[in-house]
DNA sequence: AGCCAAACGTA
DNA sequence: CGTACGTTTGGCTG
């Protein structure tokens, strides 16, 4: 058989190669975000990126050592003992690595009591003589000694993993002048520092090969011990005791007992949707994009064979309409009691059709304005009739754009699949087929006119929503299930009436502060240029680090990845050390052009009739807040005199009276004082003093008269920072204090509330133990690096820990709180609309005459949202626009 | 064209 | 060395 036929197993030694990989590129060029170091991992996935497309491997495993012992450090306890403590840098990324090539389909080995290496050399034997093309990849010198006919190693070279030197019988032979199994010989009379085992003085590589050129190998030169002269005869007499040690070490065993053979290696099909998962964790595009397109050449027909069986159990599609439409709605769903899959299918906004998925049986039901044919679905839809969608607010915006309600939306796959992985981005239908059942939905490509593949039916979208359904609940625990169907089901159509419905804008307020802002930055750029003597963009922060700290040679400001940091954070430290008149006209530009850009995004969103609509994004973010885009109204200047201007531009809609606006007071730390039970902070607010000033007059021990505005300020700062894992460097940063002050004012208060920093402490303790943190009500958010080696991941985890039960909980009042008030204005039928959400502010339309009512309404059902240990405190305002409106 | 980092608006 | 978001811009990469 000739090579190119025979099979390609490939073999990995993961950790000599990940390790090679780490020090070969800088950590900081290869970090998330987050702070997760990729160095390791990004070159490992690289080089095996380049040695599937080059060796086409039929067969592949990657080994990794279990721990630094084995039978050899039990044997010889120095073995390795040189080296150092694996940096912990290193060692947190190994498991990211392990994950990414199980989404890849490879499978990895590992032996306790054995090294990798071991691994390859029974594996390389085993494949070898089974007629495997065996290629072993390993930076451990010892595997030199696995290279036969048949077997080859791969060796990376001194510049790090990105080149693989390839080591035959005949390139061992040329670089080293012995067969590859006497390798082991020559070091073990040489030694191998990195391994801690010490050579014979005096014989190096040269000597070593020259020997055993002579005498076959290490026992003949052993045996013929008394015929070499010299010094280095002497030493070889004295030390033969650590060649042989040597040798009993670096001779890797060929047939240890694995699970599995060669034979079980056959490379995998990918997981896609999990391979997207981790290398979007890990920020891998390009690699990402790699492994695509691998995915897509190896795995073509493999994936197509894969998604045939699944293909044949997707039901068969039924058009249907009317009469019979009608039997078999009230036959499949059991006269309204069991839940159907649905899908609204539109184009450019107007609905075509509607997929209905049951158990085994789909339809398909086209559908066009104004046809009388269609009095069954109609009912249906508008029935409490449970219905399953994937992204049902979107449908359910654009059935209504076409005059077709639908009410009974009973659970929606993406919501379901986003509180079960809260935090990652958003799911589609598709990704969800694939990534839960394992399954193609297939999808048109926007990029093709003529697609190569028919996309999936509406129909069978539908079915999938179900089944999906049905996955997703076993999934969930009690707890997400209670929020999925009290909270943000219910929710669903509450946000799809506030998009629909907008807010109007004036124009013309916009307009003419936009006119005032242009002159104001361009007034204030010509100043800021005649300071510094040329023109440079000033929105450039790399030119502007070139303007200060070169040309006007500041002071360095804390370093970032592009230099140093232009923030005005910075700015004003600037300006304290080094005075000049350019920060502050560069301070003064940077406001007016934020403004600017604030009023261009949400001028260009307003449509025909003068509103502007935002979209709401309820399965965004990993605490259960709601999102806003496109524009986002969430936020909207309020802290400047200027920015109020931009606010005054939201106005009631001229058949309304005015607008109200409704917002909790202090809503987390009331949360704060449920959740931890802290008496003095009860007693703070249900004393009816002012927060800051209660809790100052205890910190300062003064009486709440005579808290000052600066006291009252530092008591603010730290009130709020607390809810975020504030640290005492971080007030002092903030209140520009020193660290001890910072400190001092921190121990005062924890003295006065230790329930606050008990509670905040047990947080982060129990999510460490239960993996994820809960809301009052339930809303789970997971938390994976609260106990990992990577300080900065894991401090950072811990804050969002402490963080996610307050901004959750919060999150889940107002939407309560939202579901209740739409119900009473639907219930009383009311003119009045509720528009906006704002985290803890909701924005409603008056009608005429109801102002009163909307009031009582709106006050009743946000202060009744949650029964806390402490009472919600709702301030209610009106006024013709949303900055009058605000109190 | 698409992506990233910086900067900054809100709660 | 403060949580949660979205948008825009400049500048780099392909």
């Amino acid at each position: 058989m000739p090579d190119s036929e025979k099979p390609t197993l490939l073999v990995i030694d993961g950790h000599s190669l990940a390790f090679r990989a780490f020090y070969a590129l800088p950590v900081d060029s290869f970090t998330t975000r987050d702070g997760q170091h990729t160095n390791a991992i990004h070159g490992f996935l690289s080089m095996l990126i380049l040695l599937l497309q080059n060796e086409k491997p039929t067969h592949l495993a990657v080994a990794f050592d279990i721990s630094r012992f084995s039978f050899r450090t039990r044997e010889y306890p120095e073995y390795k003992g040189t080296r150092g403590e694996t940096p912990p840098e290193f060692v947190g990324q190994v498991p990211l690595l392990e994950e990414a090539l199980k989404a890849m389909g490879i499978q990895t080995l590992s032996k306790e009591d054995f090294e990798a290496d071991d691994i390859l050399a029974t594996l390389a034997t085993r494949g070898a003589a089974e007629g495997y093309e065996v290629l072993v990849v390993s930076g451990d010198r010892d595997a030199i000694q696995m290279v036969k006919p048949g077997v080859t190693l791969l060796y990376p070279n001194a510049r790090g993993v990105s080149e693989l030197k390839r080591y035959d019988r005949d390139a061992v032979m040329e670089r080293y002048g012995i067969e590859p199994e006497q390798y082991p010989d020559v070091a073990a009379l040489v030694g191998e520092t990195s391994d801690n085992l010490i050579g014979i003085d005096k014989v190096g590589e040269k000597t070593a090969v020259k020997w055993i050129n002579l005498y076959g190998s290490l026992q003949g030169i052993l045996d013929h011990a008394d015929e070499i002269t010299g010094v280095v005869g002497e030493k070889l007499r004295e030390q033969k005791d650590r060649a042989i040690r040597n040798r009993k070490l670096n001779h890797l065993l060929t047939d240890i007992d694995l699970p599995v053979g060669p034979a079980d290696l056959a490379r995998q099909p990918m997981n896609v949707a999990a391979v997207r998962d981790v290398f979007d964790r890990l920020q891998f595009k390009t690699l990402l994009e790699r492994v695509l397109k691998i995915a897509a050449a190896e795995g073509g027909a493999e994936a197509i064979a894969d998604s045939a069986p699944a293909a044949a159990g997707i039901p068969v599609i039924r058009t249907m309409v009317d009469e019979e439409l009608g039997k078999w709605l009230s036959t499949q769903s059991g006269n309204g009691q069991n839940a159907l899959g649905l899908r609204v299918e539109s184009a450019n906004g107007v609905v075509t059709g509607f997929g209905i998925g049951a158990a085994d049986e789909t339809a398909w039901v086209p559908w066009a304005a104004g046809r009388l044919d269609y009095a069954a679905l109609e009912e249906w839809l508008r029935s409490d009739a449970p219905k399953v969608m994937s992204g049902s607010k979107a449908q359910l915006k654009i059935a209504r754009d076409s005059g077709l309600d639908i009410n009974g939306i009973a659970y929606d796959t993406i919501l379901a699949g986003w509180l079960l992985k809260p935090g990652t981005k958003s799911e589609t239908l598709a990704s969800q087929v694939e990534y839960y059942l394992g399954e193609t939905l297939q999808q048109a490509d926007p990029n093709q006119l003529v697609p190569e593949t028919e996309p999936a039916s509406p129909a069978t979208e539908a079915w999938y929503s179900l089944r999906l359904a049905s996955y997703l609940s076993e999934k969930l625990d009690a707890g997400s299930l209670d929020v999925l169907e009290s909270i943000e089901m219910p929710l669903v159509p509450v946000l799809a009436t506030m998009e629909r419905t907008g807010i109007t804008v004036n124009r013309g307020v916009l307009g003419a502060l936009t006119t005032d802002l242009t002159a104001k930055a361009n007034d204030v750029a010509q100043r800021a240029f005649a300071e510094i003597g040329r023109e440079i963009n000033l929105g450039s922060p790399k030119q502007l680090q070139e303007v200060l700290f070169d040309q006007l040679g500041m002071p360095k400001t804390r370093s970032n990845k592009t230099g140093f940091s232009t923030d005005a954070a910075s700015l004003a430290d600037l300006q304290d050390l080094n005075p000049h008149p350019f920060l502050d006209l560069l301070l003064q530009h940077r406001d007016a052009t934020k403004l600017l850009q604030i009023i261009a995004s949400i001028d260009k969103a307003v449509d025909g009739g003068g509103r502007v609509h935002t979209t709401y994004e309820q399965a965004g973010s990993a605490t259960g807040r709601i999102a806003s885009n496109d524009p986002n109204l969430q936020n909207v200047p309020v802290k400047t005199e200027t920015g109020r201007i931009i606010r005054s531009a939201f106005e009631a809609g001229a058949e309304f009276e005015t607008l109200l606006t409704a917002d909790y007071s202090q809503v987390e730390m009331r949360i704060m004082a449920h959740l931890s039970g802290d008496e003095g902070l009860i007693e703070a607010f249900n004393s009816g003093e002012d927060l800051h000033r209660f809790v100052g007059a205890r910190i300062f021990h003064v009486d709440p008269a005579d808290v000052t505005p600066t006291m009252r300020t530092k008591v603010k700062a730290m009130s709020y920072g607390l809810a975020y894992g504030l640290s005492a460097f971080g007030l002092s940063k903030q209140l520009r204090i020193e660290t001890s002050e910072a400190k001092e004012l921190m121990t005062d208060y924890f003295a006065r509330f230790g329930a606050v920093r008990e509670y905040l402490q047990n947080v982060v303790e129990q999510a460490k133990v239960d993996g994820y943190t809960t809301t009052v009500f339930g809303r789970r958010r997971p938390f994976g690096d609260l106990s990992s080696s990577n300080r900065v991941l894991r401090e950072n985890a811990a804050r969002q820990a402490l963080n996610s039960p307050i901004q959750g909980t919060a999150a889940d009042i107002l939407k309560l709180a939202m579901i209740r008030i739409d119900a009473d204005l639907t219930r009383a039928r009311m003119g009045s609309r509720m528009l906006l959400q704002v985290h803890d502010e909701l924005v409603f339309e008056v009608a005429t005459g109801e102002l009163e009512q909307l009031s009582a309404i709106v006050r009743d059902r946000m202060a009744g949202a949650a029964e806390l240990s402490v009472p919600l405190d709702v301030q209610v305002g009106t006024g013709p626009n949303w900055d009058a409106a605000a109190h």
